[in-house]
DNA sequence: AATTTTTTCCAAAGCGCTTTGGAAAACTCA
DNA sequence: TGAGTTTTCCAAAGCGCTTTGGAAAAAATT
């Protein structure tokens, strides 16, 4: 069924059809319901393709992900992420175009096509590093864009939404070192990670403040995973001088710490502290009566509903300001944590 | 910059502009390069909506992800099933467009509106449960699918890709039972998952073959998520005739597992033998010199490449018989098992 | 050189929608 | 009742591409 035939159907010209479903005020109520009747019965709606093509829109949104820079991974916080942001471009009507980028292949190339093709009406930057070329890169093509997070050297204004990473941070430690820890490891994300890089500089902060040195020599990063977390923490907990507590960046690395803890022969939240940053993913719930972690919290789906509508946003009012958005995190009390072991 | 300015600057008519870029044989080779060359240097690439109207063809392939009949849960496993199919869809051109259903919303709706606005070629069906709806809906609708993973109880012929899960829940059962163990529990899966089905028919045959009662009241069946194998373990522990072995769906729910007999004083591979399910997540790598977990191994990025390949193959041959693959697993030794206590 | 065959190219139609510029019909109001 | 206003509707152009049917140019054959 296209508008040809449904017009035909109703005895009306395909333009009162067409005005008549996407809310034009030149027909009247009565035409109105009757179209509407008749396209919900019939299962009419607009191609895609041809409305695009009359529009100039693609009601796409681009999301580019590329697993070449860390190592094939995946980011474990992305389906939480998409599903966030996924509910929302539906309620508007938009739908999420997602390009793996093979490895080897370029990522920019994929926006250059999508600017070419007119794919997408905007795009999503994840995992932003610390000087992500993509944010000049988008400026200059033209393509309406928003971070998730933001990069730290980039001095141009551009739209993003992103967790209060630092002082995320500083609250974890200054919370560890009123518990009296004074010798608190820290296990981040890779450092070129602008996330990461926050990270560290309100553990640096936060240590500073309280007149402790900074010692390199118990401060890690590399990528999340659970193996990271536990080798890292069996290193440490083997070492001459080590920590009472631990700052990880994510909960699978907390878990991977846990075991080293645990197959030591240690107590978590007793001879050894961790603190995690907590996501909130769905297949992750920390919220026991008592959380299995002391934690910072920030849910990334939530960040996703929020950033897709600053982006929806974004492309009905083109001229707009970019939109910037901090969230702050909840620093949540659990059972990994406790004062510094007296010895 | 587009067809009809491309050929202008070339001098040629859109038409053999057009066939030149898309392999047509009626065109010399000179041209071919130097249209080819043009569209390079000026950046030119066919808009998709024109394209797409022009062709019928929309070059996209949808994926479908509901989240209210799984607790809002995003499965862990979705962000390295999407890299891997993405991947191969790069390399033939087609988008992947992902429509994440909001809550409280019809799933199939979805589809209807994919048909009717002919958005996609084809459509992903993932976690399918026993009896899913979407492989009989979809027939009818007329898209072509393709299901990661089977519906037991659907008759009719449809295109699938699925791991061995009864073998692999088998072999695991039967390695247990090798080494000695009589009373094995199971963490699976929700049970109307086809997947968990499967995998419970396996373990409750292997059982059988062996002369084992099987036991309800040590066979679970959930979300898959960390607390979820904390928690039941940690009740199988405290019964009066606890297991001396679990085998368990997933990484995370044997991490929670792991926790639990941790926290009971008990060690793991010695006192309690687990194995699990490991889709082989990028983020968790099993993989140390003895990997952490014994575990029936599959990697699910792996599959969704090759689930995509098939897809592709009867998107270009619509009238080919529906393809199914079935693959098995490695059963690879780890950590985690060891000979049952005697006592 | 004249004819046929092959190669190379093009004009124009059509994909299904939105939207412009107007016309017809229905209402006002003097 | 007739001029002006508003409401309701339509024909046709255009979005950028592919593709059909055919013509011109080049090459091969008689």
């Amino acid at each position: 069924m296209n508008l040809k035939e449904l017009s035909e159907l109703l005895n009306l010209s395909q333009t009162t059809v067409s005005r008549a479903l996407n809310g034009f005020p030149e027909v009247s109520e009565r035409t109105r319901e009757r179209v509407q009747k008749a396209a919900k019965q019939n299962n009419y709606a607009p191609n895609k393709a041809a409305r695009g093509l009359a529009t100039g829109q693609a009601l796409s949104i681009g999301h580019v992900i590329s697993t070449t820079n860390q190592n094939e991974m995946v980011n474990p916080v992305f389906g939480d992420f998409v599903a966030g942001v996924g509910e929302v471009y539906s309620k508007h009507g938009y739908k999420m175009l997602l390009s793996i980028v093979p490895p080897g292949e370029d990522e920019y190339q994929v926006y250059r096509e999508f600017k070419a093709q007119s794919t997408v009406d905007a795009v999503v930057v994840q995992s932003p590093s610390v000087d992500d070329g993509r944010i000049e890169f988008l400026n200059k093509l033209g393509i309406p864009f928003i971070v998730h997070g933001r990069a730290s050297e980039c001095k141009v204004p551009y739209a993003w939404l992103d967790v209060n990473n630092r002082s995320a941070f500083v609250r974890a430690t200054d919370f560890l070192h009123d518990l009296g820890h004074r010798r608190i490891a820290l296990l981040n994300g890779r450092e070129h990670m602008d996330f990461a890089h926050r990270r560290q500089q309100g553990y640096e902060s936060s240590l500073s403040s309280h007149g402790i040195e900074i010692d390199p020599s118990i401060m890690f990063s590399s990528d999340m995973t659970e193996s990271y977390g536990y080798q890292r923490t069996a290193e440490l907990l083997k070492s001459d001088n080590p920590p009472t507590a631990i700052l990880t960046a994510s909960i699978i690395v907390a878990l991977g710490a846990r075991r080293a803890v645990q197959q030591a022969g240690l107590t978590v939240g007793q001879d050894i502290s961790i603190v995690t940053h907590d996501d909130r993913l769905s297949y992750f719930h920390n919220t026991a009566d008592v959380p299995m972690f002391t934690a910072t919290k920030s849910s990334v789906r939530e960040a996703g509903q929020r950033l897709a509508e600053l982006l929806i946003q974004m492309i009905a009012n083109p001229n707009m300001e970019p939109p910037t958005e901090l969230l702050e995190v909840e620093l949540t009390i659990g059972n990994s944590t406790g004062p510094a072991p007296t010895n």
